[in-house]
DNA sequence: TTGTAGGCGTTATCAA
DNA sequence: TTGATAACGCCTACAA
């Protein structure tokens, strides 16, 4: 029955309605919300209260009208089948949470059938359906980056990438999240770590191999090729990845992955030729993927919040003022660690993986 | 060099910008757009040809300006603990790649610190960011079903609900997927089926609950009440509810579980406790998870493209006719059969050709 | 301190 | 068939 309650109806208030309820004109009503000190405060008061009377909130796509711009910021759907970031839950809820305070709200796109990534980005531009755009999955030579750059069209990169021209981006440091582990595996005893990579030339797989010979290199193993595995992400790649690595003639006891999924495969691998996780065989993955939480996969976990924080600050910084140096930011992930990697062994002695090592090999062998 | 090279500058090109260079009025232009046939062949032609060269596209905050509208509809993030669909990013790409095609885009939105879910769907409607809204996991006494349906403000529900007014809702028969996965198990010879589900008292919930009645009594199967568990959701629920089952007198050789989650569980349980899956003891899912496809676990999928193209559909007409009566759909999920009931099993029975997917789905409309 | 006018890009209406 | 004009809701000058 309150007039609160009634600001709901179906006719959306404006500031014609405020300006005429409070007796004063619509420029007043604007100052009051725009520029306070302008007003008389006893005006101010007024306003205001027929204001919260009324519900009123200025209409967007009015005020952008007007101001250039649509408050609106845009995110690309990545294609399923090559999203890497499996996190695309988390990741948005931060973006969106991050993104309100500024008054910004989150659109979806995503290519139609029939089009590149690329294209999809084109359209929302001409249109100008956002202020600027939030990238993720970024790779050495991405594409978007070059046109939105060329474009002159506010960006934002979750992920570096080789550009001529310098670009605002955020990106976690895969080669710490990496070495960490590593680090990680050598303090609970472990020599022979294996690593599985994608193949060379993605940025963020690259950085992370990196990580993992930087800190054998520095505790002073040296790096072995033959116990870096590379493949494609995926569950089965993992497991294709152990079934190579398990015939070695001495196996790693170890075993780092670039991506839980393939960290995943390899759980999987090892526990069906008869190895315990954490025991007989370490395992670590990358991004903590509730498949591999579910699993007890000691992960290194992307800090979601902080780089959503990031991203969406300098975008805004893009925004307002193109012409800016574009800024950007490493942010240290964060090693999370669980039965996997034998979180409950203390100083576990070294794993013992002769015998069912050997029983499997038997097996399998041609 | 191309002009098609330089549409995607930093100045948005305009209606005028059109007009100009056409040698017409924006008026004509609008037309051409618009309402091709009230120009005439040649200057509709000679405008289109502008319009490609200058890759203009009308904008959308004007055109809404005018039009009432924002061409946007939004999505309220759940919260990530009570989110039982675990399929966001699924839903969300569906979502975006039906809305698209409807001139619409999705914009997210989430509840702010210390708000309500409720009060999150409160500003957008105020400030008309948004034509209308999607619901999801929806449940029986939703107040946002109230709220929305108060204030007459667009929406459509994935997932029933019980309310004074009749609303426009698409949802997923559970009843008849949990159905499908009871008759698959009975199929395959077993008669002590156990069923995993959630508290009474949830919509979805409750309706599979019915599912597995059904189908066990319809094929003479007196349904077992001490075979029926309730937990909440989650692995550990899962494996929890295994736990209690394993200690019958005379288990259960199978188990369907209402979710994936609670499935995995039970999995991993009867798995610890040395029962091969598919083989000791057959267990079902719900949801289609990847975590679930991942341990090879059998089923129920929802078929979220063909439920977001009719969330879509009644939104649209909820929008442009807000006074006609909503509609509704019940759309028959697919039940996928891995190992984990048994798929090796030669006498297992096949899944329902796709082909026949429209006969299941039923169809009111009042 | 407040009110008025103009314009943001678009479409609808009406006149030519 | 086309063109001018008036909104749509808001903000920013500038005038009072």
């Amino acid at each position: 029955m309150l007039s609160s309650d009634r600001g709901a109806e179906v006719g959306r208030t404006t500031i014609k309605d405020v300006s005429e309820r409070a007796g004063v004109s619509v420029g007043t009503v604007s100052n009051v919300l725009n520029a306070p000190q302008r007003v008389a405060p006893q005006t101010r008061e007024r306003v205001l209260q027929v204001v919260s009377e009324l519900g009123y909130r200025p209409n967007r796509a009015a005020r952008g009208l007007q101001a250039r711009r649509t408050y609106l910021i845009g995110y690309l759907l990545p294609e399923r089948e090559t999203n890497v970031n499996t996190a695309l839950d988390s990741f948005l809820h931060e973006l969106v949470s991050t993104a309100s305070p500024h008054g910004l709200e989150v659109v979806l796109f995503a290519p139609r059938a029939g089009q590149t990534a690329l294209e999809g980005y084109r359209d929302p531009i001409r249109r100008g359906d956002v202020d600027g755009f939030v990238l993720s999955e970024t790779n050495y030579d991405d594409e978007r980056i070059a046109l939105l750059s060329r474009s002159g069209f506010p960006f934002v990169s979750f992920g570096r990438s080789l550009a001529e021209d310098p670009f605002a981006w955020v990106d976690v440091d895969g080669a710490s999240g990496i070495a960490d582990a590593v680090r990680h595996l050598l303090g609970a005893g472990h020599r022979s770590i294996a690593l599985v990579a994608w193949p060379e030339g993605s940025e963020s797989g690259d950085d992370r191999v990196a990580g993992y010979r930087r800190a054998l290199t520095r505790a002073g193993v040296a790096p072995n090729p033959l116990l870096e595995v590379r493949c494609l992400n995926g569950v089965d790649q993992g497991r294709k990845a152990w079934r190579r690595l398990s015939l070695m003639d001495s196996p790693p006891t170890a075993v780092v992955a670039v991506q839980d999924q393939l960290a995943i495969g390899v759980l999987l691998e090892a526990q069906a030729m008869g190895l315990r996780p954490g025991v007989d065989l370490a395992v670590t993955g990358f991004d903590d993927t509730p498949a591999g939480a579910l699993l007890g996969l000691s992960t290194v976990r992307q800090p979601l919040r902080e780089v959503c924080r990031l991203l969406v600050e300098h975008l805004v910084h893009r925004i307002e003022d193109p012409w800016a140096d574009p800024g950007h930011d490493l942010v240290r992930p964060e090693l999370v660690i669980r039965s996997s990697s034998g979180a409950d062994v203390i100083n576990a002695p070294r794993p013992r993986a002769g015998s069912e090592l050997h029983r499997y090999r038997r097996r399998y062998r041609r």
